[in-house]
DNA sequence: AATGCGGGGTG
DNA sequence: CACCCAGCATT
């Protein structure tokens, strides 16, 4: 199932647009600096490539400011303890990012001496970094001319070319589109793609008649690009019902403890709540006591949608094990994830 | 090659 | 509601 367009993938064209019209964000420089011999940091780009891995950009910007103010350089994030990184990370998700993040600092520190490598290859190795992220590193601050395959990137090349089948389908084929595309500021083109997709090759609207690819585009030339790319079929969503216990003691601080390190919001804090099953079980309180149903909480993630009962009760503070005590007011400063968040302004706490 | 892993923006 | 986002690690 061969790719084929009347016209290779023009990258003069896109740098020529991204020159004009270059998104203006934190971590970027800009095409006219990059010009002038400005370079971007590579802590900088690393960590704002893990953050922005299946992450909008607007999601994104608040913490890499917080991140890079918190710690300027990959030798503050190295020396910083984990939870705190975790504490940081809260709210966005996909907290084995966090982990890996921390890992990848200490690793480039010890071994590397405070000096990312400079090689696509070389940086894959690293915790945290896979092919895209190597990718995108080495040519954002290296120029090196590699294929930078993300997802914008799958949608805009499944327009161009017409894809009749799902990009999962067709990866290596997309890459080697791509990759004897790539022109000598490797950097600024795969911006502008990146760019591109998410302006000009939006998932639901296509501004061809702006695009600097219109002229090759099978997609536009067809007339219905929104058709591309081919979905594959859905999974169904299950759902799973259990309980969360909020607990507060005489003077109205909340019971807190970590979840396991491994799976679901690993290492993170929470309420205890029962086990999660398809069918809602009653009740099991953690100890005795009035008990108060505060509502209902529904999160829905990646695979499965999750209901919690919310219960509260004021218990005293011995018989449990494992966890701490939280004041109210300090619970902005822990490490947890927005479903728990979500349960505890239930409970009538702030997050 | 499939699956598990968050949360928010957007139409 | 559904869809999808600058994907990676694990199996």
């Amino acid at each position: 199932m061969p790719l084929s367009s009347p016209h290779a993938l023009d990258s003069s064209a896109v740098l020529a647009w991204y020159d004009l019209h270059a998104r203006d964000l934190p971590w970027r420089v800009s095409p006219a600096d990059r010009r002038t011999g400005v370079k971007p940091d590579p802590y900088k780009i690393w960590l704002s490539e893990v953050m922005l891995q299946q992450t909008t950009v607007a999601a994104v910007k608040s913490y890499f400011v917080r991140f890079t103010s918190l710690w300027p350089t990959v030798f503050d994030l190295a020396n910083a303890p984990l939870d705190s990184v975790l504490r940081e990370w809260a709210g966005l998700g996909y907290y084995a990012r966090a982990r890996n993040l921390h890992a990848c600092a200490v690793t480039v520190v010890r071994d590397h001496g405070g000096v990312f490598p400079t090689s696509s290859v070389a940086l894959q190795s690293l915790p945290g970094i896979g092919a895209y992220t190597s990718a995108a590193i080495a040519a954002i601050c290296f120029d090196e001319p590699v294929a930078v395959l993300d997802g914008n990137l799958d949608r805009v090349l499944a327009r161009y070319y017409a894809l009749s089948v799902p990009v999962r389908d067709a990866k290596e084929q997309l890459r080697a589109a791509l990759q004897v595309a790539v022109p000598h500021r490797a950097g600024d083109f795969a911006q502008a793609m990146m760019d591109l997709g998410a302006t000009i090759c939006a998932p639901r609207n296509a501004s061809c008649l702006i695009c600097p690819l219109q002229p090759g585009c099978m997609a536009a030339r067809e007339g219905n690009p929104l058709l591309y790319p081919i979905k594959p079929a859905k999974a169904e969503r299950p759902v799973r019902k259990g309980h969360a216990f909020v607990m507060l003691d005489a003077a109205g601080d909340v019971y807190l403890q970590s979840r396991p390190g491994k799976g679901l919001l690993a290492g993170m804090t929470e309420v205890p709540t029962s086990e999660w099953s398809a069918d809602l079980v009653d009740p099991i309180y953690p100890l005795p006591a009035n008990w108060r149903h505060r509502g209902q909480v529904v999160h829905i993630f990646t695979h499965f949608r999750l209901e919690l009962e919310v219960w509260s009760a004021v218990v005293p503070p011995e018989g449990l094990d494992g966890g701490w005590w939280s004041e109210p007011a300090l619970l902005g400063g822990e490490a947890l994830p927005t479903l728990f968040r979500k349960v505890l302004a239930a409970a009538g706490l702030d997050g």
